[in-house]
DNA sequence: AATATTATTATGTATGACATAATAAAGGTA
DNA sequence: TACCTTTATTATGTCATACATAATAATATT
């Protein structure tokens, strides 16, 4: 509310630097419609002249676009606009260790959201050698008795194995992206209440129901799989 | 193949410029587990130092680490650890005209699996005030005749706010992001068979759902309702 | 004409200088 | 002593210049 009141009545000022001004300007310029891979953007003594500032803030500005892999520089050719790999920028600041337990939670959630809702896409694409690919995974079971020590591995396994069966290959990074987070998350306590050791459908019986069964099925069966996970997230505050 | 046998034969070699490899060693700095939010990093100077490399490469370094939001540096003070915005950093590289057709593809199939996937989350946390909502914006459905021509809008009023009621916040800024890849693939002509008028649950009995039914109703509902982007995703090479 | 040599050009790196803002130190006044 | 003002000090922010490097273009040589 207070926050509020200061915005009605100051206009906050812009602390941003002459490198984010330049940066945004780059920025707006790649989301310009008419510029599409391949084509080059202005030299760097161009954009200065037009820009009115020192080289130095020009390449650091540029130097962040090539970080983002919205663009490519060779010496004498100049720049180019390139396709982004948007993951891998996100994958550089994912550590666990700085993001905020809300964010670390939101995260986990996510993981739920798409496990379950790939369904349909495991069910299009996935083939017999994928069956068997499972059907080895499952056999590989820790026992019972050590799944506390080796159920990570296994789990990752498991789980991985159904983010490649879907094709899409954003959807795979997105969880490599996110594993760390998922990892994190079951070893820092942030999820107090302790996973019951009862599984509700395990992997052998998902395996069962990508082999005989429907999506619809696969959805609700992966949800009372996780079933643990969800108990435990619904109980924090 | 050939790249294989070039891989195997000739070790690939390192294209890094100086700033990249000073982003890298920060990187890995900052995933050291030791350090936490708040902490603060060397000077410039100490990194130029230590790392034997000039300032300017340093501080490019630094303004790339800036610009993802792991860092923030305050003069006379240095820099600090900071939490990173995930998704703030994304949304600027996401550009529909620059992506590739796969990626677009399959950042559209990843909206079929979120809004399918979210359904537990919908139930546990929507209040009496979402459904009034929900309900008001169904209530302003455009009418069959026009609703090739209002359909989007009204399609981000609906689905955004089926987003917001999940209450992760998470998932709502990925959705942000996602959203002008909605839009771009809508109207590209990537999915080339024209979207069939019938729906086969609506809006309103999707809202009905969420009033009277259980999430495993609501997958199996949104499953339908999203029938047509299905059925168009498949027909895709 | 094909090849070798030499400019030319744009990016990559290094250095020095000064501006700026935040903090710490020093000094002065009650 | 306590408080306030003024003055260093420090680390980042910006600018200017010089040179290195690699890719290309232009020229010369055979």
């Amino acid at each position: 509310m207070e926050k509020e009141l200061i915005n009605d009545n100051f206009k906050l000022v812009d602390t941003s630097s002459l490198v984010d001004k330049v940066e945004g300007n780059l920025v707006a310029l790649l989301q310009n419609r008419k510029l599409k891979v391949g084509d080059s953007i202005p030299k760097e003594i161009d954009l200065v002249e037009t820009l009115g500032v020192s080289r130095t803030v020009v390449r650091e500005a540029l130097s962040r676009l090539k970080m983002m892999g919205l663009i490519e520089s060779k010496k004498k050719k100049g720049a180019v606009i390139t396709s982004p790999d948007l993951f891998g920028i996100m994958a550089k600041s994912m550590n666990p260790h700085i993001l905020s337990q809300e964010t670390l939670k939101e995260i986990f959630e996510l993981r739920l959201v798409l496990e379950i809702g790939m369904a349909d896409f495991l069910f299009k694409r996935i083939t017999q050698d994928d069956i068997t690919d499972l059907k080895e995974i499952v056999s590989n079971e820790p026992p019972a008795a050590q799944y506390h020590l080796f159920n990570i591995d296994h789990e990752i396994a498991f789980h991985g194995k159904l983010y490649e069966i879907t094709g899409n290959d954003t959807l795979k990074k997105f969880q490599r992206l996110l594993l760390p987070v998922f990892d994190y998350v079951h070893k820092s306590g942030l999820l107090k209440k302790q996973a019951q050791l009862k599984t509700f459908v395990s992997h052998k019986g998902l395996v069962d129901i990508l082999e005989n069964g429907t999506p619809d099925d696969f959805r609700t069966g992966m949800r009372n799989h996780l079933e643990n996970h969800f108990v435990r997230i619904f109980d924090l505050p």
